[in-house]
DNA sequence: CATGAATGAGAGTTCATTCAT
DNA sequence: GATGAATGAACTCTCATTCAT
């Protein structure tokens, strides 16, 4: 029987997937406070009960759900997929991209955003989000991405890479917000004159 | 006898306000569906029967909070305590309050966060977001500040007012939601990075 | 100062009054079991706490509308008002006037059935039916003219005063009942009809 | 494996029979406003969040009691268990069995009257009565009898079988409700002589 | 007399969880 | 594995009642 690189994809674990999945949207609907065990159920076809057999526990469920969000999510895998071209264009397609799926697919922002929400009060949140610091690799790609532009001359030279990094961060998180809270301009529009300013 | 802005304040009245801001309170930390009545009585020493005496039902109290995140939120008075000064410094002033409003005081920003959130789903609340546009407003003030700025050469010639007040504003919701996933640098050093960008 | 037949009608009379019909009406609606005193209160234009200084408990109240009901109710009254004519004319104004009251005011019938109804339950409306057996002094009155109309030769020699008496009153019932389970033919139509076999 | 008429009886099947006729003995006794899922569901042995397992909703559960009580109730199928003998001796039987269920099982006639009573405030109720219209049913089966008494020479000559059968029909009903308002004669004795009087 | 404010018991309903089958 | 049935805690809301003013 075929392999494929997840390991041995056994019907269990693709029931558990499934709810996954469906919990994941249940929560970009109603947050994590309105997650419904019955409604994950129904959404995948199965009786309430038998959620149990596969999570134990909501609890269960929800790390569950945290984990894939946290380890699967939009965030993390982005970085690794530009590493080709110039400084700028990199950037230019980073952004672009994370904007592109922040539109199609607001699901990922929210529940990423809903289960840092409650981190203050969870720490098994807080520990998960240690375990995966994606917010500090993603950092720590642009950093290094500012830093090259500066140096190949693409970016203005009193560009300080740490902070020009966390600026682009926090604008991102404010582009996954302003989905709920819109500003009157377009992210493209916004994106293309950031990177101006970038260029001095 | 002394007669503050706000009108009589009878008994009820107080009991009203403390009732808003306990499930002001409660949005913040278990969001809109983790609103529970008998907490929020509680919180003001009250039996949860009594709340009904007050608020007929749940949705009607929520709709104060709403009205009161709305109309007496951080977002929106901000504007109106800035007039004077220059262009950039009033800019200055306006995002450094802001800032420091969103972090000594987060639940501001997440009560209004977690009712723009359910707005596609709650056409009461899409109204009342119509019925004051503060970010329109917001908007509007940041518009004319960067224009008077580009007029006394306080900003760079070539930025677009209209985008570059988008910008800012979304990079202060994105100040909002790092208040969970923290970005390295500091608020105001982002904030001061920024301002360079917007001289030239 | 005046005084009428109903004894002094104090200001709180009057508002006990006002209460008692409030009640009345509302027990014809919503059957005992329905009876809000928020409800009775409101009609009356009064708070609901004032009610209790009128009547100090719900189960007061009750009484004070039982006690009216079976004491002023339609069907106590009628036989005192046809003393006049023949037999067969008393008895068929007497019928005719019942049926009238019935119609135009349901809520008299409506009302005592229901506290008839929780007679079996309640030792308290037993013994007050048995204060005023107005359903025996009915049946006297009736008894008392179909032995009048047989010596007149109105009505059939056969007819047994007793019997005939309880027939009428039980046909009068269920006019009462068919206020909600119609039956095709008329009142007044059946009530000729009846009174045909009376007569022989 | 044998099958009753009624299908194959389920488990749940049961249980909901069970929480039908409980509700109805409730009804019967405290009314329709009286009525406690709590009680109801005690009855059968359940907790009452149990009962809405089988009954989504109170109403849900009411609707069913109405529809057992319309269509399974007494009066609907008394006619058609009347069908030998002559006219006389039919009609005898029929009323004499009518009483008879009345004084014995009042349950029925006290939830038929319960529900008939909310007929005018409640749209759900009406639509249920048009839709079993036994008491139109009663009285074709009655007014049948009637003529064909008459034809055999049993009944009076002058007698009108649409109206005498509604005289009966109310007489009836005034049986219902005199077992809480009782009249000093017995029933039986009260249809003979109503016999008496048919004949002539 | 009358009201505003508060209460506690109890109502219907929801929901995560358990267990026998 | 999966389901039907059952539970109990918790939730929103109602209602009669009380008490200070």
């Amino acid at each position: 029987m075929a392999r494929t690189a997840h390991g041995p994809t056994t019907h269990a674990d693709e029931r558990r997937h499934a709810l996954i999945q469906a919990a994941y949207q249940s929560i970009a609907r109603h947050g994590l406070e309105g997650l419904r065990t019955r409604e994950v159920a129904a959404q995948v076809g199965l009786d309430h009960s038998t959620l149990h057999y596969y999570f134990p526990t909501k609890v269960a469920l929800i790390e569950a759900v945290a984990e894939y969000a946290v380890f699967q999510g939009l965030l993390v895998n982005v970085p690794r997929d530009h590493q080709e071209g110039s400084p700028a264009a990199r950037l230019h397609e980073f952004l672009l991209t994370l904007q592109r799926n922040m539109r199609e697919e607001p699901t990922h922002f929210l529940v990423l955003y809903e289960l840092a929400r409650y981190t203050p009060q969870e720490p098994a949140l807080r520990e998960l989000f240690q375990r995966q610091p994606f917010m500090t690799s993603w950092h720590r790609f642009l950093v290094l991405l500012l830093h090259e532009g500066i140096e190949a001359g693409e970016f203005r030279a009193d560009l300080d890479p740490e902070i020009g990094a966390s600026i682009f961060m926090t604008f991102m998180l404010g582009l996954g917000t302003s989905l709920f809270m819109p500003v009157p301009a377009g992210a493209e529009q916004m994106i293309e004159h950031l990177e101006r300013w970038l260029r001095g």
